[in-house]
Formats: structure tokens, C-alpha cells, sequence
DNA sequence: TGCAGATATTTTATATTTAAAATATTAGTC
DNA sequence: GACTAATATTTTAAATATAAAATATCTGCA
């Protein structure tokens, strides 16, 4: 056990015979965790919240007209009992509201309160500032291809789907 | 809420002036979460596991020599506790062991049992295929490139530490 | 030695997350 | 119209996660 201190990962301490995906896999989900961990301090420590409330929040502020629980559900890629919870604590805040749908009374039409919209406009400008000096290191050329190559991992893992 | 049918994630329609930063961010986060979901699901299904206790033998895999519960903790990126918590489960499940330490008391080497690198073995021949299906249709520049980029990526995230 | 602070782990309390069951509503079919 | 299956959401139970407190041990230094 007489180990050095250096921060290790999950991609640190490969084999020298692993797989380039696996390796790949496991770098893109060092940075991942990495930059998510940042996050949700950050949010935690200047505005008292949580990641998935603010990914909620941001949902309905990039559709004004309202999303449904099961559309934000496939949005956030979280289950439905947990979109329900989260709902049900910003409503209480009165950041959202769940209102019923004329024609349909199995859904809910979820928007952002007018505090709601106030309260995501300070963190999202907070945060884009978060996420800029996170990967400010790169150049716009690097970001472009990593914007292209990640399409289409994006792409292949969709038309995966059925499997 | 008369809304089509295609499936929509965290980066899906966000307006024309976000940032590229922000978006860079968004692809990287929703790869990821759909590759994670993926192997969650498998490694349910096929071996009635999770991932954190996959993560957590993985990394004995990796150091046979044994591991103490504060290297895990720092490998898995997750908390102290939680990892006590897997450790106590596997631990009863024979697939790991606990040792003390000699010349430490307070640490103890976490190493496979026999059976746990038999199980482990199993899962992570499968695990690797499944990890090569999701990316196999990168060309082997693009896996590169993405490596590289990553690397760049994951050190700017390093540096930043302190802040 | 003795003690202060650092380190390693576990425990506790609380929050989050998932999968699956339960509930309620709608749509389709005969 | 009644019945079946599909859809939308919530609830439940178990697992997982964090932060913080508690416990135990070690290190360095006066």
C-alpha cells in the first residue's frame, strides 16, 4: 500500500492490452464525472441546488410552450418517478407549475413560473461561465471536432436503440 | 403538447446563440449518459449487477496487488461511504476480501477473492464487447482524435483543481 | 513522552435514482 | 358500448450517493 499520491481515475492503470474503445469509453467518462462533479458543486455552494433541478429547470426554458412529465423524462434521460419528484419540489418552490391539458387529462403541460424564469436566467449565465472556463483550454478547432466525432457516437448509440 | 415523437436529450433545442462551450458540454453529457444506461441495463440483465459494484471490481482487477478504500474512492470518483457500503456487499458475497494492513492499522487492502475474479472475468469479457458495439462506428482516426482531445480536456480539468 | 493535527475508514442522516408496481386515462377493436 | 392494450404519471421499495460526524490510528514535533 505504499502508494504515491497522484490522483488516479477510472481510465488510470489500464493494462497495456486494452481495448482503444474501453480506453476511450473510460476517458470520456473521467471528463464526464469530472466536469459534472464541478458543476454540482458550483450550483450546490452559489445557489443552493442541485444538477437535475437545473437540467429541469433548463428543459422548460428551452420550450416555453410547456413540456409534458414524460418529455421531460426522455429529455433529462432519467426515469419518470424521478422527473415526479423533482416536479413536485419545484412546484412547491413555485419555480414550475403542472397544469392540466384540455383534451388529454392523463398529462400535465409543465412551465416555468415567472420566478422560476428569473431564478434559471442567474444560474444559466453563471453557469455557461462554469462550463467556458472548464473547457476554455481547448481551441475552436478542437471543439469542432470533438462536436463532429461525438455526433456521431450520438448517432451510432440512437440507431443502436432497438437492441 | 402536440409535440412529435423523436426522441430528444439535453442538447436537443437549445437556442441559436447558446454558447459552443455549452454544447460541447450537453453532446459530451448525453453520450455518455446513453452509454452508461446501456451497460447498466446489460449488466443487470445478463449478470444482475450495477455498475458501481462492475467500477468497484474492476479497478481490483486492475491492481491485484489490492487497494485500500480510500484508492477506490478516489478511482470510482464517488464518496468514502458509498464505496464502504459496495465494499460490505461484496465482501459478503465472497467476491472480495478486506485484509488488514501490517504496518497500518487504519487501512485495510482490498483484493478479488478467486471467485471474484472468475465473476469479474465473465462480466468484463462482455462488458467489452457491448463498450466496442457502442463506438464500433468510429474510424480509428476518430477514436484518436477524440483521445487526444479528451486528454487535453481531462488535464485542463486536472490544473483547474484548486479552484 | 505527550499532544496536536493529519489520515483512513465507517457510520449516520438525508437525498437521489432506478425499476417495478399501482393508478388512471385513452385508443382501438369487435 | 365493453374489453384489451397502450400510454402517462405517481408511488413504492431497494440501491446508491453525498456530506458530515464519529472512530481509530498515525505522524511530527516540542
Amino acid at each position: 500500500m505504499s502508494e504515491t499520491a497522484i490522483p488516479l481515475d477510472h481510465e488510470s492503470r489500464l493494462h497495456e492490452d486494452d481495448h482503444h474503445s474501453i480506453r476511450l469509453w473510460l476517458r470520456l467518462l473521467t471528463c464526464t464525472n469530472l466536469i459534472e462533479a464541478r458543476l454540482r458543486s458550483r450550483l450546490r455552494e452559489e445557489f443552493g441546488t442541485t444538477l437535475p433541478r437545473f437540467d429541469f429547470m433548463a428543459q422548460l426554458q428551452r420550450s416555453p410552450e410547456g413540456l409534458t412529465m414524460g418529455q421531460l423524462s426522455q429529455r433529462m434521460m432519467v426515469s419518470g418517478g424521478n422527473v415526479s419528484g423533482i416536479a413536485t419540489q419545484l412546484e412547491s418552490e413555485g419555480l414550475i407549475l403542472r397544469q392540466p391539458v384540455p383534451g388529454n387529462r392523463r398529462t400535465f403541460c409543465v412551465t416555468l413560473t415567472t420566478e422560476g424564469q428569473q431564478r434559471f436566467a442567474d444560474m444559466a449565465a453563471r453557469h455557461e461561465q462554469w462550463v467556458i472556463e472548464l473547457l476554455g483550454n481547448l481551441t475552436s478547432r478542437e471543439v469542432e471536432g470533438l462536436m463532429s466525432s461525438l455526433k456521431r457516437v450520438k448517432r451510432g448509440l440512437t440507431l443502436h436503440e432497438a437492441s
